[in-house]
DNA sequence: ATGACTTCTGTCACACTGTGACAGGAAGGT
DNA sequence: ACCTTCCTGTCACAGTGTGACAGAAGTCAT
């Protein structure tokens, strides 16, 4: 890897981390991308060339949990209820929040104060999982060997998939520790598996 | 109701219809507030003194969902499991667009021809649903007689029925007729009958 | 109707987000 | 060193959304 990448790198999570830093300080409205990119040394402009939006500093994540979503996916033994397979998948993303780096957790965690503190970017957040939602329907229904387009179980399963996920983070919230997130989501699963009829997902 | 209430009601529905033919004509993001305040001899800042944002417009029918939504489950019975009285909330908002006037369904109609068209809105649209879920929740909790904070059930039943509710709305299309839509949500309310345990929701 | 009173509207001014265009500088390969 | 490519800052700009204020229109007395 080159100078050149390396630098970008470390820019980005420079910005990132002094956009947290700053959201957690003084609020995210109340921060605007001139202080943020202040912070940092950099041009406004060279903002929105890293970060396509400020939602998307806060976004940054999804990008990341959607992508080992679909590798887990892939990785699953194709006759495997979907379902299961997508429950797997959760997994692997709170396998890969326990296996991160101090730096990249601590970053985490000041993401989850944020949220909880601004509503409108929990929408935010869900509005972005709705793209995932879509490429793992796709996904889905390939396993089921229908098309996406005509099949609503698919949907539906991916759909009650991402509740869980989404239930087992928000909900309910209070030292918001890493090892509570983790168990909250292992709750989760383990409801929403009881909930369901065997064999339901076919 | 006094003329100024008959009034303003008038201007909100023009600013909205105006709005609506602008996107389907020229698209989403190519319309500006100037223009739809323009169609309807409205000053920009009156606009927003109607919709607090662009994207307000189309959320509108959100609001009148959501009153629907709360307003059956508390007309439910108390005893009546909490998904069971959800679906019925449901039903009860195809019914309203189904009594519905020809305009307010000619509305909503395009409203969905919008949203087809503009992803970014669909994705807007399901963030405004994390508050109604919000809520539902709360409702929901009381049934079960515990609270909202501390329950991941109740988020969870509440989750599952929005899901219902999004996969009948938004998969799958062919001529976006009004029949089809409530044809597929009543397709989808019974798939996640089907899907569910029974007693699951206690 | 005339008055006072409330509410709505337009104008002006402004902060902020996000984008296109261009020029100079840093990194890459030869 | 040289040329190429990519990154960055500056400038200019469109568009959204908000606060403050003055004037117009609706409301309700007498």
């Amino acid at each position: 890897m080159g100078l050149r990448e390396r630098k970008k790198e470390k820019t980005r999570l420079a910005i990132l981390d002094a956009a947290l830093d700053l959201f957690l300080e003084q609020g995210y409205e109340s921060t605007t991308v001139e202080q943020i990119a202040g912070a940092v040394e950099v041009s406004p402009r060279t903002f929105f060339r890293y970060f396509t939006s400020k939602d998307h500093l806060v976004l940054w994540f999804h990008d990341q949990g959607e992508e080992i979503l679909l590798e887990t996916m892939a990785a699953r033994p194709p006759d495997e209820p979907p379902f299961t397979a997508l429950m797997y998948a959760l997994r692997a993303m709170l396998a890969d929040l326990e296996d991160a780096t101090p730096q990249e957790r601590e970053r985490f965690l000041k993401l989850r104060r944020i949220l909880d503190e601004n509503p409108r970017l929990v929408g935010q957040s869900v509005a972005r999982g709705t793209e995932t939602e879509r490429r793992l329907a796709e996904v889905v229904a390939a396993r089921r060997g229908v098309k996406a387009d005509a099949d609503q179980l698919s949907h539906l399963i991916v759909a009650f998939a991402m509740s869980t996920m989404r239930v087992g983070f928000e909900c309910p919230r209070s030292d918001g520790s890493l090892p509570e997130i983790t168990g909250r989501m292992a709750e989760s699963i383990e409801l929403a598996e009881r909930s369901l009829r065997p064999g339901w997902d076919v």
